[in-house]
DNA sequence: CTAGTGACCCAAC
DNA sequence: GGTTGGGCCACTA
């Protein structure tokens, strides 16, 4: 099948990510599975991953709200610290590298009922 | 088209 | 409780 390889063209849903990502109030944040569905694109949390690392620069993202299934940062390095910062000046209290989901995640709503292993 | 990679996720040890 | 491995699928070269 032709499919449009061509280079520079890219995935069009970067733009949603992003605005997913844009999309989260502050003082909350989500998963890459939870902005993936968002997307219409369930399963694909790596491709959320993906749109962030291409994060453009000159619009205002807050990819910092954005973590793993586990409330935890995955991004490795001095990116990971920075981002754990502004979360906590969002209000967000982080415990040992990892945020309360139940309080925090976006949608969070649910009661009683914890859905963790 | 093939091959390689990844800001992930989950099950199992 | 942390660590290992496999799987999923989109994107890049």
């Amino acid at each position: 099948m032709k499919r449009k390889n061509a280079p520079g063209m890219g995935g069009q849903s970067y733009p949603r990510i992003w605005e997913a990502v844009r999309s989260i109030p502050r003082g909350r944040v989500a998963t890459y599975g939870q902005i993936a569905a968002f997307v219409n694109r369930p399963g694909h949390a790596r491709l959320v991953g993906y749109a962030l690392h291409n994060l453009p620069d000159g619009v205002e993202i807050p990819w910092h709200r954005v973590v793993n299934a586990r409330g935890a940062i995955s991004l490795p390095g001095d990116g990971g610290r920075s981002q754990r910062e502004l979360l906590t000046h969002e209000g967000i209290v982080f415990e040992k590298n990892r945020v309360d989901l139940r309080h925090y995640g976006w949608q969070a709503g649910r009661k009683g009922s914890s859905r963790r292993r």
